[in-house]
DNA sequence: TGCTAATATGCGTATATACGCATAAAAGCA
DNA sequence: TGCTTTTATGCGTATATACGCATATTAGCA
């Protein structure tokens, strides 16, 4: 029986990571602090858009950012993050790996 | 630059998983197969709320399912993925951490 | 076959999320 | 102060998600 409260944590901390436009953020920023400016013209959407979720995660204690004039740069708060997406890699892998053996099996 | 189609697997997959009733189950789940009948009424929520959860995570692969009569039992498909919430839960935890000495030095 | 228990699904709904466009706010500079 | 660049926000919208209720389906059993 696991705390309703740390299960809400870890829910909200999870989906501010699940989202594709917030993952390419997360590698883009994976060898060091960007300005946004640099974010903005890699990822192919609105400026407000990509302003919104660097917000996001930076309210959700995945980024910190600091401010130099008028750019603001970010960076990755905790580097733990990525030993949790590789491991999402390697289980989203094996179940490559697993169906690409049914199909295999079966053709 | 990572590809495109794997950062949407990851993004489904952690999706799949960043929801506090199938954490919730998930953690049910730990130490080994349950039948949904067990689960449900652990979860305060309808059974049809319940099966799709339960559904939704086999079609993933998070979840492997078997059949023994009527009953259909769960289990964990990969058991990595304790590894992978271990570590949100020092992110999260490392965050409250933060906060709770901010606010003593506010304070 | 008829009955019961376990699980799945159709359907409607409420809320959350992601997005773009337009505009505002913040900071530096002429 | 006025202008420009960078970032944030108000607003409307489309889609996704989670949920409950009612009902269907599936399997076992009398």
């Amino acid at each position: 029986m696991i705390d309703s409260n740390l299960i809400d944590l870890e829910s909200n901390y999870l989906k501010a990571i699940a989202q594709p436009t917030r993952l390419r953020i997360l590698y883009f920023l994976k060898d060091g602090e960007k300005c946004a400016c640099e974010i903005i013209p890699r990822m192919k959407e609105d400026q407000s858009n990509i302003s919104r979720h660097l917000t996001h995660m930076r309210d959700m204690g995945i980024l910190e950012s600091r401010r130099e004039g008028v750019s603001i740069y970010y960076r990755i708060k905790d580097k733990r993050i990525f030993n949790l997406l590789s491991i999402v890699d390697e289980m989203v892998k094996a179940g490559i790996k697993e169906k690409a053996h049914m199909i295999r099996v079966l053709a």
